[in-house]
DNA sequence: CAGTTTATGTCAGCCTTGTTGACATTCCAA
DNA sequence: TTGGAATGTCAACAAGGCTGACATAAACTG
């Protein structure tokens, strides 16, 4: 009876609505994302790194030579916060800060090889459990958990989310 | 470490694993996490408590009369951790304590009526962007949206999810 | 019963990562 | 050229993780 058990009562369409069904999402989202960033906490406790430490290097290597008031945006910390993840990144010699061209008061963040190494390790830690899940879900799923993420998005960071250009698809 | 690692390469039922296509996945995650917690996070704010206070409270009412050490492993927090949250909820008259009936060493925990109050203020808010997220998504994409998150916790906490049986509101 | 284990609570102290406030530098427009 | 806006840095504080040590009470075990 499993099967058409979304259509058959009156709400039609809004049966998978229930309280309980809601609740089943927002636990497994609290679960989820507990798996989600398992795997690169332990390379980054290694390292004595963060996830503060790992979102930078993140979008610092998806957007080359962004600035620091760009990262502030994507983020969504204080300036003063990122800035002291910012620092010990590049008093390690993961990150170069490089004065803007155009505006001076700019800096233009590039991970160093250094950077490039760990952040690789990180995301590819990252990347295979997601690829584990994919797998395991199939294709169908998994464009549905994608619309439903986007759709969980604050309206102005969807917007930057879609705006995001690919890299090389 | 394959360098151009595009996991698409052979499989065509493979397709939609490329790196890129796992970022924007990881990045959805990240994001969509955000919202998840951001309207709880501003109710939470107003009363002067945190996430740590939310999630205890979402599984006390969850499990009523659950035990600390039940509470621990769901949460995955230390005791000291998790009795400085539960001290404050039980201090402000949201949350009761109960000796165990069977095991006196255990507590059992309740919520007050206070605590239900706030419990549902924070659920519901939590529970309106979930909704919103599954209607304008759909049916069959909220089921391979939780696909997908139960494909990403680890074993053990899957585990867990999957058996905490519904309570049929 | 004596000794051990279990469940819980507490104190002290550390770390990461948020926050606000103050301030220096740089750019730009009036 | 000067004042305001933008950008980034330094300092200090708070929340909430963590570990370690220890106390208590209850349960269990030989």
């Amino acid at each position: 009876m499993a099967e058409g058990s979304n259509s058959a009562m009156g709400g039609e369409n809004l049966l998978f609505l229930t309280d309980e069904q809601l609740r089943k999402g927002i636990e497994a989202m609290f679960f989820a994302y507990r798996g989600f960033t398992a795997d690169p906490d332990r390379i980054l406790d290694a390292h004595g790194y963060g996830r503060a430490h790992h979102r930078a290097l993140h979008f610092i290597n998806r957007t080359h030579g962004t600035t620091v008031n760009n990262l502030l945006n994507i983020l969504g910390v204080t300036k003063q916060s990122l800035n002291r993840v910012l620092r010990t990144l590049i008093e390690d010699g993961l990150v170069e800060s490089r004065v803007g061209r155009k505006d001076r008061r700019e800096r233009n963040l590039f991970l160093t090889e250094k950077g490039d190494t760990l952040e690789r390790a990180l995301s590819e830690a990252q990347r295979e459990r997601m690829r584990a899940a994919y797998r395991a879900a199939g294709p169908q799923a998994v464009a549905g958990f994608r619309l439903v993420l986007e759709a969980m998005m604050d309206d102005e960071i969807r917007r930057q989310y879609l705006n995001m250009r690919d890299r090389r698809t």
